[in-house]
RNA sequence: AGGCACGUAGCUCAGUGGAAGAGCACUACCUUGACACGGUAGGGGUCGGCGGUUCAAUCCCGCCCGUGCCUACCA
C-alpha cells in the first residue's frame, strides 16, 4: 500500500458525515497546478487532444454562461486526458475593443470628471492597460474556482506583442492579397460610440410601432405633385431623388420632372427605380437618400445620383441641412415635420411597425453613413469555409446549427474591421502627406511605397476585436512562425462556445483558419445554449436576476455547480435555453452528499481488507475469483455505466452521460449493492470469510470506478474520495493521471445480470405487498413464491437468503406451478 | 418577409418505427449504525390538433394551431 498525499486528503473530514467543498477544493487546485499535470508537452508522443478556450474580456467577470461553457470544456479536456490523450486547454482573454474601452472611459468620466479627448489617446491608452493589469485576469482566477484544467503555461492575451504580430500579418497579408480594401461605403454608425460599426454589431429590435409618415414633394413645374412616405422625416434632408417603379401607371408620366426640396432648396429628379421600388407598398413612390439608407445608396450607384451627407459623426444635422444645420437628429425629425406641415405639405401618417437598429454595446439608435472604412472582402474567404462543412472536415453539434452557418456564409457580406476607437490594434497603415496615398506594412514604413515621401502618418483607427479573435486557434499556438505547438495541436479537436457567437467567431475562424492554415481551425463544434434564469429570462444585471457562479461555489462547492450545469447540457435546439435554477445546484449537492457517504459506508468497513489480494484474485476475471451473486452483478453494471457514460461524452451528449453516472451511483450502487453488502457483512461468521473481502473488494473496485468515471464531472470531490480509497501498490498520486475507465468485457456477465433482475424484481414485489397491506416493517413474515419455471425456481431458491434480508421476511419458499407469473405472497 | 427549431407526467426536460422515461414536485409509510441533503412503496401522460404512409407511429409525411430563436435594406 503507498500512502501518498496523507498531507493533502483532509483526514479531519474524513468521517463527516456531509461534504464539505470549501476547505477541500482550493487544496487540491493547488495540488494539481503545483504538479503541473494541466500542462500538455506538444513534443508528448500521444494523440493530441486540444481546445482553446472562448476569450473572456480581460476585464470581465465570470458569469454563468461562462461557467457553463468552461464546464462543459474541462469535462472534455479531463476525460480526454485521462482517457491517454495529449490534452490541452488553452487559456486567455480579449481585449475585447469597444467593450473595455467603454468601461475605462466611464471610470475616467466617474472618477475624474474627464472624456478620453481630455487625456489624449496616448494617456488613454495607458490608463487602459493599468485598469488591465489592476482588474484584468480576475476571470481566470474565478475560472481556477470552478475546477478548470486550463494549460496556464499557455495562457494568451489578444493585446500582448505576439498576438499583436499576428493580427498585423494577417492583415497585411490580406491586405496584399487584395481581401482588403479602404473605401467609402455605407456602414452603421454609432453616434454615441462615435465609431463604425460591422452589420453583425448592430441589434434590431423588432415590433416597434413607430409612424410611417407621408408627405408631399411639389413638381416644379406645377403639374402636381409625388408624395413619398418615410420613418425619418430628417433624411428628407439629405434626398437627390424621388424614385417610382417605371411600370406604374400611376406615377410613369412623372420620371424625368424636376423637384426642388422644399427643406433646402436642392434640386433632383424623378427617377424610374424597378429595384428600389415596390409598386404595392405604400405610395409607389420612394424618397432617395443615398448617404443614408443601404437601399438608396445601391440605388444611387445604379443610377449615377449625387450623396449629400447630412450628419455629422455627433449625428448633428450638417451644413448640408441648410436651415437645420446644428440640430441633433432627433430635434431635426421633429423641426423637419413641422415645417413640412407649415407648408401644407403633410399628407397623414400611419401606425408601422418597423425594427430600428441599436449599437450592441450602448443601444444607441445607429445611423447608416457614408464614410470611409476598411474593409475585408468576405466571399473569397466564405467559400472555403463552406465546403470544409459541406465535406464533413468540420462538423457540427447540434448538426441543425450547419444550416444556420450555411445560410450565413452564403449570404456574407463585407466586413467594416476599422472602429474609430483608442483601444485595440492599430491598423499597420499610413497616408502620404505628399501623395496620399497609403503604405501597408508590418513595421513602420520609412517611406511612401509610392512617392519615397517620408511624411508618413499612421491610419489613427484600430480593428475590430473580432478580427483579432478570428486568429485565436493559430495565433494562440505561435502564428506566424511555424511552431512545434502550431503542428501538435492544429487543427484544434473541439470547439465550444455559445450559438450566439456563431457568426461573430465561429464562421470568421473557420475562414481564418483555412485561409492562413490551409486547414479547419477544429473539427467539431460543439455549441452550447444560452443559461437563463428559471423563468427562462436572459440573466442581467439590470434586472437583478442574475446567479453569480462564485456564490454558487462558495455556498455548493465547485462540483455542484458543475453537475449541475452537466446535467442541464443537453443539445442546443435552436431557441431552447437552460433554464437555471438554485434547486438544479441542490440536487447536484445532494448528489455529492449522496457519493459522499457511500464512500464513508465503504470506509467505514474495509477492516482487514486488503487491496493487493483482491487485485491478484480478480485479475483472471470473476470466474476464478469465484465471486457472489451481488458482486458478480455490481461489477458487471459498472462495466455497462462505463459504457453509457463513455458513448455519450463521444457523441457530446453531456447530461445522459452525467445521468448515467448518477443512475449508477445512486440507483444502483447505494440502492442495491451497498444494502447487498451491509446483509452480507452482518451474516453470522462473515467477520473472516472469504465473504467479507469478496463484498469489500467489489464496493471499492464499484466505487473507486465511480470516481474516475465522475471526474470529469466533479473533480474535487473525486480527488478527495479516490485518495482515501485503498489502492494497489503503484498507483498513480492522483485521480487525475488515472485512466479513464474503459469497459472491461470479462466482467460484463449477462446471466449474473438476469439472476439480479429477477431477485430485484421479487424483492420489490414483496415490499409492495408489505407497503399496500401495512404490513409493520419490524413482522417477519415467510413468503411463498410461485413461480412458472424451472429456471426461475432455481435461482429464486439460490438466492432465498438475498431475497429474506431485503424483503425482511424471516423465511422464503419457493413452489413451481403452471402459471408463468411470479406471485408472491406473504403469510403470517 | 424568409429561415431554423420546439410543443412528451404538475414543473424542467430526455427519448425511440414495435408494450411511455429521468430529475424535481406529489401521496403513504419509515428516524434501520453510510446518508432525513435519507429510505421503501405508490399515483400521475389518448407523447399540441387533424389527416396520410405502415402489420404497427409519440417517432416518418402533409396541413392546422401555439411558442421561441435567427437572418433581412421594406421606404
Amino acid at each position: 500500500m503507498n500512502k501518498p498525499n496523507q498531507d493533502v486528503a483532509a483526514t479531519s473530514s474524513r468521517y463527516a458525515k456531509n461534504y464539505e467543498p470549501a476547505s477541500i477544493e482550493p487544496r487540491w487546485y493547488g495540488e494539481w497546478v503545483r504538479r503541473r499535470y494541466f500542462h500538455a508537452d506538444a513534443q508528448a508522443p500521444k494523440a493530441p487532444f486540444a481546445i482553446v478556450i472562448p476569450p473572456p474580456n480581460v476585464t470581465g467577470v465570470l458569469h454563468m454562461g461562462h461557467a457553463l461553457g468552461c464546464t462543459i470544456e474541462d469535462i472534455f479536456t479531463r476525460w480526454k486526458r485521462m482517457a491517454a490523450y495529449n490534452a490541452m486547454w488553452l487559456p486567455g482573454t480579449d481585449h475585447a475593443g469597444i467593450a473595455t474601452q467603454m468601461v475605462v472611459e466611464r471610470r475616467l468620466r466617474e472618477k475624474e470628471g474627464k472624456s478620453r479627448h481630455d487625456i489624449g489617446r496616448e494617456e488613454f491608452v495607458k490608463r487602459v492597460w493599468e485598469w488591465r493589469q489592476q482588474s484584468g485576469d480576475q476571470i481566470l482566477e474565478q475560472l481556477k474556482r470552478l475546477g478548470c484544467s486550463l494549460d496556464w503555461d499557455r495562457l494568451k492575451f489578444t493585446m500582448e506583442p505576439s498576438y499583436s504580430e499576428a493580427v498585423i500579418e494577417a492583415f497585411v497579408r490580406l491586405h496584399e492579397e487584395g481581401l482588403i480594401y479602404r473605401a467609402e461605403r455605407l456602414i452603421n454608425w454609432c453616434v454615441s460610440c462615435r465609431t463604425a460599426l460591422s452589420d453583425l454589431e448592430v441589434d434590431y429590435d423588432e415590433g416597434k410601432q413607430g409612424e410611417l409618415y407621408e408627405f408631399a414633394y411639389p413638381l416644379l413645374d406645377g403639374s402636381g405633385e409625388v408624395v413619398i412616405a418615410t420613418t425619418r422625416p430628417e433624411t428628407m434632408l439629405g434626398d437627390t431623388a424621388v424614385a417610382v417603379h417605371p411600370d406604374d401607371p400611376r406615377h410613369q408620366a412623372k420620371i424625368g420632372r424636376k423637384i426642388q426640396n422644399p427643406l433646402t432648396g436642392y434640386f433632383f429628379n424623378v427617377i424610374g427605380d424597378p429595384v428600389l421600388v415596390d409598386p404595392t407598398f405604400g405610395t409607389g413612390a420612394v424618397k432617395v437618400t443615398p448617404a443614408h439608407d443601404p437601399n438608396d445608396f445601391e440605388s444611387a450607384q445604379r443610377n449615377g445620383l449625387p450623396f449629400i451627407s447630412i450628419l455629422d459623426e455627433a449625428g448633428v444635422v450638417t451644413a448640408a441641412g441648410g436651415p437645420f444645420a446644428g440640430l441633433d437628429r432627433f430635434a431635426a425629425r421633429k423641426a423637419v415635420k413641422a415645417r413640412l406641415k407649415e407648408l401644407g405639405l403633410e399628407r397623414g401618417s400611419k401606425p408601422h411597425v418597423h425594427a430600428v437598429g441599436h449599437c450592441q454595446r450602448c443601444e444607441t439608435v445607429v445611423e447608416p453613413m457614408l464614410s470611409t472604412q476598411w474593409f475585408v472582402k468576405m466571399e473569397p474567404l466564405a467559400r472555403p469555409a463552406i465546403e470544409a462543412v459541406e465535406q464533413g472536415k468540420t462538423r457540427f453539434v447540434p448538426e441543425s446549427w450547419s444550416k444556420t452557418y450555411f445560410h450565413w456564409m452564403r449570404n456574407i457580406r463585407d466586413w467594416c474591421i476599422s472602429r474609430q476607437l483608442w483601444w485595440g490594434h492599430r491598423i499597420p497603415a499610413w497616408t502620404c502627406g505628399a501623395c496620399a496615398k497609403i503604405t501597408v506594412a508590418r513595421q513602420t514604413p520609412a517611406a511612401c511605397v509610392h512617392c519615397g515621401d517620408a511624411a508618413l502618418t499612421q491610419d489613427s483607427d484600430v480593428l475590430d476585436t473580432w478580427f483579432s479573435s478570428w486568429l485565436w486557434p493559430f495565433a494562440t499556438l505561435g502564428w506566424p512562425k511555424e511552431t512545434r505547438e502550431l503542428k501538435t495541436f492544429y487543427p484544434t479537436t473541439v470547439l465550444d462556445t455559445g450559438y450566439d457567437i456563431l457568426f461573430f467567431w465561429v464562421a470568421r475562424m473557420m475562414m481564418a483558419g483555412l485561409h492562413f492554415m490551409k486547414k479547419v481551425p477544429f473539427r467539431t463544434v460543439y455549441l452550447h445554449t444560452m443559461v437563463t434564469d428559471e423563468k427562462g429570462d436572459k440573466m442581467s444585471k439590470v434586472k437583478g436576476n442574475t446567479i453569480d457562479p462564485l456564490v454558487v461555489i462558495d455556498k455548493y462547492g465547485a462540483d455542484a455547480l458543475r453537475f449541475a450545469l452537466a446535467w442541464l447540457a443537453t443539445h442546443a435546439s435552436q431557441g431552447k435555453n437552460i433554464k437555471f435554477s438554485m434547486n438544479n445546484v441542490e440536487d447536484a449537492r445532494r448528489f455529492a452528499t449522496k457519493i459522499w457517504n457511500a464512500s464513508r459506508f465503504a470506509l467505514m468497513n474495509l477492516e482487514g481488507f486488503d487491496a493487493e489480494r483482491f487485485a491478484d484474485r480478480v485479475a483472471d476475471g470473476p470466474d476464478r475469483a469465484e465471486l457472489d451473486l451481488p458482486e458478480r452483478w455490481i461489477l458487471s453494471r459498472v462495466q455497462r455505466a462505463i459504457e453509457a457514460v463513455d458513448e455519450a461524452l463521444e457523441d457530446y451528449r453531456i447530461s445522459d452521460a452525467a445521468q448515467a453516472a448518477y443512475h449508477f451511483v445512486w440507483n444502483e450502487l447505494c440502492d442495491w449493492y451497498i444494502e447487498l453488502a451491509k446483509a452480507a457483512l452482518a451474516r453470522e461468521g462473515a467477520a473472516d470469510s472469504e465473504l467479507r473481502w469478496k463484498v469489500q473488494g467489489a464496493l471499492v473496485t464499484a466505487l473507486e470506478a465511480a470516481m474516475r468515471l465522475l471526474h470529469p464531472f466533479m473533480p474535487f470531490l473525486t480527488e478527495e474520495i479516490w485518495q482515501q480509497l485503498p489502492k494497489s501498490s503503484g498507483a498513480p498520486q492522483s485521480i487525475m493521471i488515472t485512466l479513464y475507465p474503459v469497459k472491461d468485457l470479462r466482467f460484463i456477465d449477462d446471466a449474473s445480470e438476469a439472476s439480479m433482475a429477477l431477485v430485484q424484481k421479487v424483492i420489490v414485489a414483496l415490499r409492495t405487498i408489505r407497503a399496500e397491506k401495512n404490513i409493520a416493517q419490524t413482522a417477519r413474515l415467510t413468503a411463498i413464491l410461485t413461480v412458472g419455471d424451472d429456471y426461475k425456481k432455481t435461482i429464486l431458491e439460490g438466492y432465498r437468503e438475498i431475497v429474506a434480508e431485503q424483503g425482511r421476511c424471516a423465511a422464503v419458499r419457493v413452489r413451481r406451478a403452471g402459471s408463468t407469473t411470479n406471485i408472491p405472497h406473504l403469510v403470517g
